[in-house]
DNA sequence: CCAATATTCAACCACATGGTTGAATATGTC
DNA sequence: GACATATTCAACCATGTGGTTGAATATTGG
């Protein structure tokens, strides 16, 4: 689906959000420990891990009060997929014979 | 930089300018090439471009009154190279004794 | 019960975005 | 010069975003 990839991306468009990853990558979190690392509002992180979760880049299981975040890395998976279809353009050798097909999402 | 990465998931969270470099893939082309393909306006697709110029991941030639567009990959290589930091959660392994250090970005 | 802690909800603000329409600017062609 | 083609610029609109502050909701602990 698409919109999934869209979701994904316009998440990690924003560095706090990829900080949130690389935090989350180190182990599950509460939103208080994640909010800590940032200079911003612990709402506005909430809101960050909110669109994180959207994108299913974070699994939360409320424990009581508290709500234990993880990284859920499969959408992850999804950008490198469709970035590796475009693997041979990287190196910039120009052979534009390398046109190949593809359909488009 | 970190702006770069920024602007590069932004400009690909679109399907859209996805699309146009799905597209040039194929081959440079003219923006009224690449605007053939959808059902919005040349001028909305004019904006995608500067987006996708913006990021870095085309260039543009300009050749009397038409631009030439081609693809410029290098972007694409940096976010592959920030998501496969975290290829050892793609596959859902529960081992969080996979904990590792990393800078963030 | 009461107070502290953890988190979200709601309203607001400034700004970006994706789209439109209409005009402007270049360049090519007759 | 006049017209058509290629592209951008400018203004506008609706919606989303990243941030704030302040209040609400749960849960825990004395």
């Amino acid at each position: 689906m698409a919109a999934a990839l869209d979701r994904s991306f316009a998440a990690l468009s924003d560095p706090t959000r990829r900080a949130i990853v690389s935090r989350l990558a180190r182990g599950p979190a509460r939103v208080t420990d994640v909010a800590a690392r940032f200079p911003i509002t612990l709402n506005a992180v909430s809101k960050h891990l909110k669109v994180l979760e959207r994108a299913g880049l974070l699994r939360r299981r409320r424990a009581g009060r508290e709500h234990h975040l993880e990284l859920r890395a499969a959408p992850l998976r999804e950008i490198a997929r469709w970035t590796s279809r475009y693997e041979r353009f990287w190196n910039e050798k120009l052979d534009a014979l390398g046109a190949f097909l593809e359909e488009e999402n």
